[in-house]
DNA sequence: TGAGCCAACTAGGTTAACTATGTTGGCTAG
DNA sequence: CTAGCCAACATAGTTAACCTAGTTGGCTCA
């Protein structure tokens, strides 16, 4: 599936990936097929395909759930604008910190098990 | 030199390198110690280093010249990648989510009054 | 029936081995 | 002195093998 061009095949799987979830043909929230069944697919090895994921979610394209599959970013939690990101940031690590703060409280005053 | 945390190894190490970049330690045009030596100094293999260095790529922080080494790219080219910055706070908060609830989930366990 | 175990499948991380290819510096032969 | 070769080192790409860990569905046994 891959051709022999000069680019690397990984790269080729991601910008073929990037091109079916840009036109739509994989929709935000729906599952890629599983690394295994991309391996056949584009008839590359496992690790492959695991790298040209790997591209793809470090461009936040893509988020894995292990155990279950990879799964195309909602437009929605991927805003274009980013300062939406930050806000969003903003609110998780304020929670986070709540949360946090609970547990400090709890395990200080009772003291906890080794 | 990677702490075991939950956090894998290749984005403490990306994430270090990131810093020193950001941190002007090593400026642009400047080239990365080469990937063996960085393999001794982070105690890693090989293969960690390259997925490391392959994740700054794919941010357009770095370029690699084959044969030559990789370099920081000037900060000219590399046009605000908050966007990078963004995914990589992300992933962090995602990640001490995770660690959180896994923290919570043990405390609240092992017997002891809430 | 229902609870629990277990097998199969999923992503993710790490390391190793091998290949290709580019750069550089030193050495040698003419 | 110079041209060419060659060894050493660099990134880059690909594959393979293990291991961890989460999910799911089916099967068994009480």
């Amino acid at each position: 599936m891959v051709k022999h061009t000069g680019r690397p095949g990984y790269l080729q799987i991601a910008d073929d990936l990037r091109a079916q979830i840009r036109g739509g043909a994989l929709a935000p929230g729906s599952p890629l097929p599983s690394t295994a069944q991309l391996a056949e697919q584009y008839d590359v090895s496992l690790s492959s395909v695991k790298t040209a994921v790997g591209v793809l979610r470090t461009e936040g394209l893509v988020v894995g759930q292990q155990g279950k599959g990879v799964y195309v970013r909602d437009a929605a939690e991927a805003p274009a604008d980013l300062a939406g990101e930050v806000a969003e940031l903003r609110s998780a690590v304020q929670e986070l910190s709540v949360r946090l703060a609970r547990l400090e409280e709890r395990v200080t005053s009772t003291g906890h098990p080794a």
